[in-house]
DNA sequence: ATGCATGCAAATTGTTTGCACTTCA
DNA sequence: TGAAGTGCAAACAATTTGCATGCAT
């Protein structure tokens, strides 16, 4: 039942040790289907094994995190969530002006999907996103047609 | 210039008093056109007043929270940020089972506008989104019809 | 005047770090 | 074997809270 033997392997191939601690850790989120926090992951590992300490967990999810395996989202009940990234996945976004198409993670969607779940029992189809607006590199030129600017919320 | 007296009163009017911190407080939320946050409120109060402490200004914000008349986003930055609350701006949710619609508040929207920007210098159009995806009432009715579920994420 | 609001300091919570010890490669 | 990893406890940073005092209403 070695699912995702590949994560493990990644690690080792950065030259990352393989511990048992990772391995738990690893193991723990991805069988979990949700988002889970430190303090979940730490419980659950305590279970199997129960002198792992809570830094050891931070530290390796620090790691996960920085290699990219997993993600962070931060939904304002202070603390954080994690889960494994979803690889490769993206949306698009386009420039109205351009008309140029760029890709953004899947990633920075999660959180609007969850609070969609969470606070209106809305399930949002995230399978491919488009959303409008313009570039970096068009939007100095669309400022510059357009007169009025920020700074002035309440005038109207 | 007291552009908002409104952001005031509505607090008097729910039975709370005014006072000079609150005053000071709110100004400084609706004059910042930015997120801003509680550190950076206490800074820019100190230089009016510098006796007016920090658990102060989280008491006012959190007052303010619970009135809805600011929102809170969380960046990731270790800290959060405020802003006033933009009043009615909603977008919509669109079942694609029942067509129903329904609203959801414009602030949910902003930690990704903030992030699009920030990670990828695109400026999100967010004037009105709407999302399609299942409501609370059809989902039991799709999972039904759809044998598969969740819990293989790779398997495609 | 009286009770809500403030200031201060101490407590809490999530997360990080220094250091000695352990263990994987 | 020896550096990378762990456990522990202490440090940290953002936020909250208890309590005595002060000020809007």
């Amino acid at each position: 039942m070695a699912t995702h033997p590949t994560i493990g392997e990644s690690l080792r191939q950065e030259g990352y040790r393989l511990t048992p601690q990772r391995m738990m850790i690893l193991a723990i989120i991805r069988d979990s289907s949700d988002h889970i926090s430190a303090e979940e992951i730490h419980q659950k590992v305590r279970q199997q094994y129960p002198f792992v300490n809570i830094s050891t967990v931070y530290r390796t999810l620090n790691l996960l995190k920085k290699l990219r395996l997993i993600s962070e989202t931060d939904l304002g009940e202070g603390y954080v969530r994690y889960e494994l990234l979803e690889r490769g996945r993206h949306h698009h976004l386009v420039c109205r002006r351009c008309g140029e198409s760029f890709a953004f993670e899947h990633e920075l969607l999660r959180p609007l999907q969850l609070r969609l779940l969470k606070e209106y029992g809305f399930t949002a189809d995230v399978d491919h996103f488009a959303i409008f607006g313009l570039c970096q590199r068009c939007r100095p030129a669309e400022e510059m047609n357009d007169v009025r600017k920020e700074g002035q919320h309440g005038a109207a």
